[in-house]
Formats: C-alpha cells, sequence, structure tokens
DNA sequence: CCATAATAGTGTTATTTTCACACTATGTCA
DNA sequence: TGACATAGTGTGAAAATAACACTATTATGG
C-alpha cells in the first residue's frame, strides 16, 4: 500500500524508558535490536504512530508487544526531532517514561520474543539511535518529579514497607535521607494507609505494611495541595 | 512535487505559545487564521516542520515568518497528538512556549502581514484546533517553572526594577507576594545587579534599575543551586 | 510653594520547617 | 540463648518563611 504527499514528511515513532526498582535498585528495561540499522545494539522499546491512535496509545501499544507490559504508569517526556537522529531518513520520536512494579511484570518480560533485560540505571550499555540521551533526559526528569508528586508509588508493589518506599527515593534521588525524617514527612502527609498487615519470609523483624491511599492523594490535589520530597 | 511512503504518516506541524508582559499584564500572541480551516479564528502562530530543520529551529522559523519575533526564550511544551485535533487530516504538533521582552517587538508584529495581536491571558478568545488546550498547559508550565528557574527574566527589559519583577512574579503565579519578603529573597539570591541608574519620567519616586547577572547564575547552575522563588 | 498623590524603600519578630542525631524493639537463625 | 539484621521512635538547634507599617522621594496641581 502506497501513501502520497504533496510535501515530504518526517516519520513519527514513539519511544519508551521503562523504569522498574528491583530490591531497591532502578532499572530501565531495554530491548536487543534484530534488524538493522544498530542491530544487535540495545535500546528503548519502540515503534511507529499508526494513524488511528494517540501517541500515548502507541506508546502503550509497543509496550505491550515488545515486552507485555500493559496497566503501567505512562508520562510523556520530550519530542526528539535531530535531523539526523536515524541514518535512513528523518524520523521524529515522541518520548514517553514509564513507571512499573517490576516484580509484577519480570516474568513476562523475559518470555517474550525479543530480546529484553532491565539493567541497572548507572550499567547502561551504548545505545542505539539517540537513546542515551532520551534515557538520560527521563532520569532527570525522574528525579525533579519524584519530588513534588508522590509518583514514585507506581514502582512499588500495593502494600510496601516504609523502608522499601525510602529505598525508592533514595535510588531516584541519589542521595540518602534520614529514616526519622523521612518517617515523619511521609507519614505526615497523609497519603499511606497502616494497614493490619506486617512484611513476611524476612531473617529479621518484620517492618508494617502500608498502602498509599489514591483516594485521598486525588482529593488533596484538587484542593492545590503541595506535596514535598 | 510528490513523496510517497509504505505507510501513511501524520502531518507535523509545531506551534508556539508567546508570552510577553504588557506593564504587568501577561499577555499572549495570537494570529488570525486567514484560510479554512478556522479561517477568521485566532491561533497560535505555527507551522509545518520541514525535513532539514529540528523542531526547535522550525519553531523559530514560523516565529519569525508570522510575527517577526528573532531571539527569544523558547522552550518545548508537549506533543499533541490527537487523532482529530485537525479537521482535514491526522496532525501531530510540538508545542512550544516563548517568553519575549514585549517592548522590544511591539511594532514588528502589527506590521506584519498577517493579523497579529496581544491577547491579556485572562481575556483570550475561542481558539482554532486545540489550541486552548496547548495554551492552558503553558500556562500550568510557565507557572511551575517560574518557580525554580529565572526564566521571568526573559519577560523584562534588560534594565528593570524591583517593582516591574514583582508584578511579573505576580501575574505568572497569580497571587499577591510581600513587597519586604520578596526583595529580601531575590536580593540574596545575588542573581541581580544593581546599577547607577534610576527609572526616568516617572510621576513619583524614581526606583533604581538592576539587570540580571546571567554569568552569576550559570555559574551557580553548575554547582546544583536551588532557585526558588 | 505647599499639599497631595503615587510609588520606593526599609527591619523585626513569630511561626514553621528542616536538619542532625542514637538508642531500644522484635524477629530469625545458628 | 546470643548474635545479627532491620524496625521503629523523639528532641532540640538552626534555618527559612511569613506577617506586618511606616518613612522617603519625586511630580503635579492648586
Amino acid at each position: 500500500m502506497k501513501h502520497t504527499y504533496r510535501h515530504p514528511r518526517p516519520a513519527l515513532t514513539v519511544d519508551c524508558v521503562v523504569f522498574g526498582l528491583d530490591e531497591g535498585d532502578l532499572k530501565v528495561l531495554l530491548i536487543q535490536r534484530d534488524i538493522e540499522p544498530f542491530a544487535g545494539k540495545w535500546a528503548l522499546p519502540g515503534g511507529f504512530v499508526h494513524m488511528g491512535e494517540t501517541l500515548e496509545e502507541a506508546a502503550r501499544r509497543e509496550l505491550l508487544e515488545e515486552t507485555g507490559l500493559g496497566q503501567v504508569y505512562l508520562e510523556q517526556l520530550y519530542t526528539f526531532g535531530g535531523v539526523d537522529r536515524d541514518p535512513r531518513e528523518r524520523v521524529v520520536s515522541v518520548a514517553y517514561y514509564a513507571l512499573v512494579k517490576l516484580d509484577e511484570h519480570e516474568a513476562r518480560a523475559a518470555t517474550d520474543a525479543r530480546d529484553a533485560a532491565w539493567f541497572p540505571v548507572d550499567e547502561i550499555p551504548s545505545l542505539a539511535f539517540d537513546h542515551e540521551q532520551i534515557l538520560a533526559m527521563a532520569l532527570t526528569r525522574l528525579k525533579g518529579k519524584v519530588r513534588y508528586e508522590p509518583i514514585g508509588f507506581e514502582l512499588l508493589p500495593p502494600k510496601f514497607t516504609l523502608s522499601q518506599l525510602q529505598h525508592l527515593y533514595e535510588a531516584s534521588l541519589e542521595e540518602t535521607l534520614d529514616k526519622r525524617n523521612f518517617r515523619k514527612k511521609i507519614l505526615g502527609m497523609g497519603l499511606l494507609v497502616e494497614l493490619d498487615e506486617i512484611e513476611k519470609d524476612v531473617a529479621h523483624r518484620a517492618a508494617r505494611l502500608y498502602r498509599f491511599d489514591e483516594r485521598k492523594y486525588q482529593q488533596l490535589k484538587k484542593r492545590g495541595f503541595d506535596f514535598w520530597l
């Protein structure tokens, strides 16, 4: 099937930077390319935008197709329009970043046909296209965003301990936090619900489990609530 | 000239939200469309991305062509990819927002062939396409950004009074600020240089003029300086 | 030339927020 | 039952923020 236009057009793609948390380590999901250009190189999951879908729909579809991930937190990052991003032809790419609960999805990504793997953010291999630049921007954005919006919860399982949450923040922000101050602040915001449940199968005192109160967060947000750290 | 591709492609455009400050009022530059669709309606300046230019280059070119504005602060805002944004065909638009020193440019925009005009942000007419949505997002972004990066100076002339600066912040943030606290804070950051010059032609006590110390800001930014309000 | 109008400029104090800091509690495992 | 691993808990000092009102300077008009 052919499609003809009066003026030349760039191709339009989406790319996704998928963050996951693995035992306190922040990781990124990459895919090994099986075709040229950059065959064999690692790259961000992504692909062409279809005519009938929005950009976000395209990102979700690619994520599902290439990694088996559905139902993730997804947000637009930036649009990369360098003239020579792709050696074949002009390609403009709308980048998204996703936050996923890694433990829920690890199995699926591994069994997919494509070669997908999680890399710690400080051990990223050389990437195809300008994907290193995209990844760098996603990290910067995550670090900035995590401070003033409670998106970090998207990386945790539904029930989590305060230590897990603290480790998540420490990993995202790349700084250590004081345990008592952290707990005071985070509980003081009133967005966590203390559950009648504790950790299991740990070789030490079990920690209390909490969940994020999405409903309360939405209420507070409407009233212009200021979330901070 | 015809251009044929194996798969259909959306058209790619850029749109610009241009902010200017007029006597303490925050205004936006709009263009009256002279062709269908939406002929006669007001719209954001913008147009198609050419093959040899980056997205930012396209935005600057359109800005120059349609409004005579060059040398402006320009930053990517968001990419709008709704399937039915444009009634003719699928068009994806990368939106930018610009900050300009209105007094330096007012004349030029007015003399341009196209019908361009500045509108106060609280008196925006109904706009073409999804431009109202784009404008709303730009305003939100400006409000957020102005708090933690000194971009506001882009809206002022090179020499300005502290009152002008305060009015700018009040207009962007849509809240009033305490004069003494504002001055303390802003001077305490050490990014302003006091000039040996005062206002002229005002019917009251003349205020001292200041300029923004761009060099110092760059230095501080490198060291991870935290600008706030 | 004096009164008025308009905006510039200036410090202190109370309140709130942030930061630094160390010990006890509870469970597992050898 | 002792060692170890992590959970959980409060106080005080320091810094940042917020609230608040008067005097100074210049142009204008009567």
